[in-house]
DNA sequence: GGATGTATTTGATCGAGATCAAACGATCTG
DNA sequence: CAGATCGTTTGATCTCGATCAAATACATCC
């Protein structure tokens, strides 16, 4: 699979795609000009692992670009993804030398990587960034929470429809597309990995797929392009309550 | 069910047991005093509601005896807890008015509460606070994960080990005890509220504790109180690595 | 004491999803 | 082009935990 491009970015911050969303959203000029001095872009290709869990890793990052994946290992092989890391996601702990999950490159991945310890040190001095992480932090808690209901007390096909319907709605918002009634985006995982995130095996996964293509739900172009033709259907199957389980 | 006292403690925060683990664990004399301008105990009974997922909370807490439970219910009543509050935990997500779960007293229940607004002030601009806070985030956001790791991909029987080994974790820690190789404790919860954490029915929980039981894991005087004779023996049932997932 | 209610245990049966197995389609390689 | 590889789909069967049902233990209350 060919990269798009290898050359690395010396992208300025003004220009970047998630400076209003990534941990530096708070940050004013001049907060961001020592964020940049510490700052440096890697790529990594689908299928690539950026670190196992256990390794001492030097930099923590946001994704500018494509799906990270952390993933929990069994001995006996039993795997389970614990986080979906999308554009703007923060990876790594400060304060930590160690990374705790194996991190996968899910598709083509462009960081921007920060380096581990001048950044600890802009956390203790900066609130804008200590605050924003914050933030993400409690964020990331409230979505593990939601995936922790899907774990233990959902069916494969709720599984299935809240899945596509959680990336749907962040391919939405990347895309700052008006919140149509139908909708159409790529999987950026293969049915092994969705296994790994939904608790399920990929046999299971994939017969649910195409039981909610042949229940009309879902439309494939390939196996990786979904169209959602009504997106209150996929809401439907998903089990939560209409309006998403937000609450006013 | 008499409460041992209905008094409310009007306890320094120098005498207080969780002094330093808790949200205020890094805080100078003066910082504490700002705190204790804005705090207040209440207690509940086991079983109690302390607010319904959607209620507005003013305040937000630190657990200082007892434990409390977060949980989320589907519409058609499935249940499932996302968040166990034991001893130092905090409740509450500053700068959110209303709760996203259900938070219900698992035992009575002693909490310190903060009101909500002031404490957000402080949190700006106490360091202190919210360094601390972050870090205590980070920790839950790694627990949520070993969770998800348990209701994606382990048996009910590695479950029901994992959730004893947790417990009487942290239960140690709580009174300081040595690391000896046999331990006792009481559980906090219900089977009923054991099986929601899992992501299990209340009889497959009952069923794996007496074969636990019945295998020597544990030992059980009434219902409540566990004795494991041999810690070494309950972690291996749990699917974990040897050393708890811990990496060196 | 007996009655009531709640928490728990145990038994019998069922079914959703796992497992084992094979085939398919797309892409890459020699 | 044949052959290999990888991701995916589909089929047959099995099993673990759910479900339905009943019994037991242990409070509290008249």
């Amino acid at each position: 699979m060919p990269n798009r491009s290898l050359a690395l970015p010396e992208m300025a911050c003004a220009d970047c795609p998630i400076r209003h969303r990534a941990v530096c959203a708070r940050c004013e000029t001049d907060e961001l000009e020592k964020l940049d001095a510490i700052k440096y872009y890697r790529r990594f290709e689908a299928g690539q692992t950026i670190a196992w869990a256990g390794d001492k890793m030097d930099f923590v990052a946001s994704v500018v670009e494509g799906v990270a994946s952390l993933t929990q290992t069994m001995e006996d092989g039993r795997r389970q993804m614990v986080g979906l890391l999308l554009p703007s996601d923060f990876l790594g702990r400060p304060n930590r030398e160690s990374v705790a999950y194996d991190v996968t490159a899910a598709t083509d991945v462009m960081l921007c990587c920060f380096r581990r310890v001048p950044f600890q040190g802009l956390i203790e001095e900066t609130p804008h960034i200590s605050q924003r992480l914050l933030e993400m932090t409690l964020d990331e808690l409230d979505a593990a929470r939601e995936w922790m209901l899907l774990l233990g007390r959902k069916t494969a096909r709720e599984k299935i429809a809240s899945f596509l319907s959680i990336i749907a709605r962040r391919d939405a918002t990347l895309k700052n597309s008006a919140d149509a009634s139908s909708m159409a985006f790529d999987l950026p995982l293969t049915r092994e990995a969705m296994a790994d995130y939904l608790g399920l095996t990929l046999e299971t996964v994939s017969r649910q797929m195409s039981a909610l293509k042949r229940d009309g739900v879902i439309e494939l172009q390939g196996k990786r392009h979904i169209i959602v033709p009504d997106v209150e259907a996929l809401m439907d199957e998903t089990g939560d309550d209409a309006d998403g389980g937000v609450f006013i």
